[in-house]
DNA sequence: GCAATAATTTGATCCAGATCAAGGCAGAAC
DNA sequence: GTTCTGCCTTGATCTGGATCAAATTATTGC
């Protein structure tokens, strides 16, 4: 853990893995996230890149001497930790309550909004994108297993939710439909 | 949400629900922890009192003010938020991975350990405590129903990992022995 | 192009934990 | 004491998603 960072291009998954080999994603790091730990030594938690990634590096103890002259930048930093915990626990309710596929529902979402930051997503009508995370990928972030995502997409794609196109473009052209997948009341955290 | 501020004793809940009522806790505060955030209007979470609480309490406004004026206060709060995504990140692990049985041993890790903050965990050979929480809450902190908790304690009773004393007393007499249970790695997370 | 390899789908079967349905038990109110 | 009321346990059954096992389809390297 000799640098912090953030993600200028690409997609890197945060995860931890038990002994036994069963893991699980515990953040999806996007362009503009924020990567490793000022004031702390050891990483809790293994960082892999899904796609090409570039990052944008600081060695972490200039960075953590930044951090205190520059107040501004502590600010930023704390409403980022809190906007991020916000986050994990969403995906905890997720994780503990939601069914297969309104867990799925909900990662098309997060992964939809997230590729739209131009305009709020509820004035999109449809909207495509890329889904750069396999299958196994999404099954480690879901709490799933891969033919479980593998099925319940294909079930999304069969009631006319999504439409699919080479396996990784996902095309939505009513996105309320999916919204209403996800199990989520309405107007709660992906309108915001 | 016009305040903010910190527990002094009892037992709290940080909670999320679903429309249809699926529930979620996110967060369990107990002493020393803090409740509310900083910068921020509404409430995402419910919080709950599952015991009398004694709250130390500040008006939002002025603690924010407090935030712009004490450099320490702030490098103080962005420590507590980032040691609450650890947790809650080891959370997502339990939620989307672990086994009935290794969520139960789990929790009683996590509270045997917040209640005996005098030595570290693993110089203590024998443990009992309190478990404030119903069996309903354990249910909705680790995703279960509630008579798959009671079926799990029971299971750990009958097995000798753990004795009972009028259902919510807990006598941990080989600390190793649950630990084990847990699925953790042995010298992950809670020996600190 | 043509392997070789990785990712995905699909089918059959299984099982951990959910659900449904009574009971049991302890503390509170009377 | 007795009746409530809120927890907790226990049993029977069901089911969503896991597991096991092949195909099938993309992608990569040559």
């Amino acid at each position: 853990m000799e640098f912090v960072g953030s993600v200028v291009t690409g997609v890197a998954t945060l995860s931890q893995t038990m002994e036994d080999g069963r893991r699980q994603m515990v953040g999806l790091l996007l362009p503009s996230d924020f990567v490793g730990r000022p004031g702390r030594e050891y990483a809790a938690f293994n960082v892999e890149a899904t796609t090409d990634v570039t990052l944008c590096k600081f060695a972490r103890k200039p960075f953590e001497k930044l951090l205190n002259d520059m107040p501004h930048l502590r600010e930023r930093m704390l409403e980022m930790a809190l906007d991020e915990l916000d986050a994990a626990r969403e995906w905890m309710l997720l994780l503990g309550r939601k069914t297969a596929r309104e867990k799925i529902a909900s990662l098309l979402m997060i992964i939809a909004k997230r590729q739209n930051t131009l305009k709020p997503i509820e004035n999109v009508e449809e909207l495509k994108f890329e889904l750069s995370l396999t299958r196994e990928a999404m099954a480690d972030y879901l709490g799933l297993t891969l033919e479980t995502v593998s099925r319940q997409i294909n079930a999304l794609k069969k009631d006319g939710v999504i439409e699919l196109e080479r396996k990784r473009h996902v095309f939505v052209k009513d996105i309320t439909r999916l919204l209403n997948e996800t199990g989520d009341d309405a107007d709660g955290g992906y309108f915001e």
